[in-house]
DNA sequence: CGTCGTAATATTGTCAACAATTAATGTTGA
DNA sequence: TCAACATTAATTGTTGACAATATTACGACG
């Protein structure tokens, strides 16, 4: 996991910084960052860099950071500067329950309310995630696991939903990229399929059970009593790798 | 309704403003007078009324009104300022379902996970319901009615949940407010405590039922056809009451 | 009287400068 | 060598000033 404040942009930005940089597309960069797993639990986010980063001004940046920090991203501590959230395992429980409150009845309401064009969305997706994975694009696939989960809040056809999934989902990365044992980075083979083949048969309870069932394999995979070393990750990025 | 920014301290304030006036202080105060019906939709919510009002300087004010507008209760408009969000009937619906979907599935919760002294904090606050709807303290009551269920979403124990129910019953009540037919004003008598009750008896699919209906009837109360005229309130506010 | 154009005023957007706080580095004595 | 303290540097918090934009007021004209 990279510590850069630069590795915000400079590895998401194959194409260039657009016109105009509002708050809302530093938001979006740096969600996209935390949740490919380029930005790690407690990074420094300096302002001065992200200002150069970003070619803004401090103001543009601290109104980034506020919201991010609202949306549980970020930690802003007063006179220290604003980090990358790293949540312990408090808060990790209170974000899987959220979520194996809300995405099975999701699951459910996406069966009741069907629509064809919005299914073919989803099997692509899954199509994305199995290519990635069978060339081990590691970054990709972490990126495409949590995004099923926002499209398929997405296909709920509620924007308030696909808000608070995705906002969920990206604290779920952060949570996995210290809590996670080895072999859990992502979610598991085949399991999106498995949620959206009852989906697409109609199976309100076969969606919500195989979603609940999913949720559950990602938390047991969590180790709470032995936090990823950060330090270790960095030295691998610094050339070991 | 009251349209001033000043309303938003002035009436709710039988305290004096606290020695450390922070955004969270803002945020929360500029919430309540929405929950309350003090803030109309479309009110102008000028930035130095709110300086002079909360007696802090402009940054603070503006990060304030940053958050709110994030969470959907303001409306921030280039150039022009900020006002008080006035859903449409899209976002209405919006709001709805996603109550729809994640409060029953909360109360199913709350059964599952039971605890005295939470349904005890609740029995208590539908005391309060009767009192205000009885002394005809109609300002308490739609506090109250909105709170009930920001409560029930604190009895789940989850923080994240309680936090995204109380924005969609802020914004609920905007909703209320605009649309709302003049005998729907807020939750109809007793339907918190039948709620209630099935919970307390562990009566799951009951009280996930009872939610469910309770949340259509005051969505059946709203008629996006006719939004009220809020110059017409502004009158009785203003004097005529 | 209503409409239009212009000027004045109000308000929001932004930034540089400075204050305040924290972090990093250097020095000294045991 | 290490701990304690001093000094310097870095960083964040805040504000007033100014630019930019929108709104309001006012006068002229048909």
């Amino acid at each position: 996991m990279s510590t850069s404040a630069e590795s915000v942009v400079t590895e998401n930005t194959q194409t260039a910084l657009p016109d105009r940089v509002d708050e809302a597309f530093i938001v979006e960069r740096i969600f996209s960052a935390v949740m490919e797993h380029r930005l790690a639990p407690a990074t420094k986010l300096n302002e001065h860099k992200l200002c150069e980063t970003f070619g803004v001004g401090r103001m543009r940046v601290r109104r980034a950071l506020l919201l991010l920090s609202s949306q549980g991203i970020v930690d802003l501590e007063t006179n220290r500067g604003a980090f990358v959230a790293s949540p312990g395992p408090e808060e990790a429980n209170e974000v899987f329950e959220a979520r194996a409150l809300l995405e099975p009845a999701i699951a459910r309401q996406v069966v009741a309310d069907i629509m064809p064009e919005r299914m073919e969305l989803l099997r692509q997706h899954i199509s994305l995630e199995s290519e990635a994975r069978g060339n081990n694009r590691v970054t990709d696939l972490i990126r495409l696991s949590g995004e099923f989960h926002v499209k398929l809040a997405q296909a709920s056809g509620n924007s308030i939903l696909r808000r608070v999934v995705r906002e969920l989902v990206t604290r779920s990365s952060l949570i996995v990229g210290l809590f996670g044992t080895s072999s859990h980075t992502m979610c598991p083979a085949n399991e999106h399929s498995y949620i959206l083949s009852a989906i697409e048969r109609g199976d309100a309870d076969s969606a919500e059970v195989q979603m609940i069932e999913h949720l559950n394999r990602i938390r047991d995979g969590l180790n709470f009593s032995a936090p990823k070393p950060q330090e270790k990750d960095l030295a691998e990025i610094l050339g070991l790798q």
